[in-house]
DNA sequence: AGGATTGTGGGGAAAAGTGGGGAAAAAGGG
DNA sequence: CCCTTTTTCCCCACTTTTCCCCACAATCCT
């Protein structure tokens, strides 16, 4: 499970540290692909990236508009494995995507790992603390 | 179950030590993450995460709101263990969050404990009490 | 009163963040 | 097809941060 945010450098080479606390569960390589909907970059352990891409392909039979997304999705893919610092080298059209440009903000997002813009991040957390606080009083104690 | 009231201080490495008494069930360790509504910081046990964390699950939202919802939780979160002396480190941005500076009130809150700032603490109990006496009309005898 | 526990502080070894050089591989042009 | 140019990637190096350990003073309990 993934969880905690941290803030990196993206050094000249494009390459993005990630938290030691993650990179045991991620040490078998990553799959990086554009986050559904977000302008942020998705990062899956191999065996959530087949899992996703499964979901996707079961539904993509019948609707156009999964298809066109799958398209995406996978379009955009990249795997991509550490360096020995902990490191991986981020394409340059998903860097794009997200609008990193030197700094990435890493989330921990339970079963994948998210990275953003410093003012994508900063937006999305002000859209979803408004959000949260709603679901969460349905949660009871 | 957490009960009583602490106040203890953070030292210049961002260190808080939490009352004995609450050693013994925390120390297989913990989970900081934002209070739920509140400008504090929650400390759960492991189990009681999950319990919170299976919650969330369970609750079967779709699309945008669950990624937005996880990402929020868990993003927050942050795992720690203690030190020798009975410590964890706190980390920054959820000092920040709950505007601790140099002082922490460490508060028991039966499954759960919470961290507060002096003056946000005070604020809290303010209210609470104004919040009390209307409530506990609510309980019947 | 005395011993043990606890709050608080700090030093030092280990790890992590950051940057760069150079070999190997890939791409591109003649 | 081969040579040149560019890119990738592996390794090394430096600086900062983290974390583990020790230390001392105050407090609690017996």
């Amino acid at each position: 499970m993934f969880i905690g945010e941290y803030q990196y450098k993206v050094d000249e080479k494009g390459r993005l540290p990630l938290p030691p606390k993650f990179r045991r569960e991620l040490k078998e390589g990553v799959v990086l692909a554009k986050g559904m909907g977000e302008k942020c970059i998705a990062v899956y352990t191999i065996r959530e990236w087949r899992r996703v891409s499964d979901k996707l392909a079961e539904k993509a039979l019948t609707g156009a508009n999964l298809r066109r997304l799958t398209r995406a999705i996978h379009g955009s893919a990249f795997s991509a494995s550490f360096d020995g610092q902990g490191r991986i080298k981020l394409p340059d059209t998903l860097r794009v995507y997200a609008g990193i440009s030197d700094t990435a903000i890493v989330v921990g997002a339970n079963a994948r790992v998210e990275l953003w813009s410093q003012q994508g991040w900063k937006a999305e957390q002000t859209v979803a603390e408004e959000q949260a606080s709603q679901i969460i009083e349905t949660l009871g104690a």
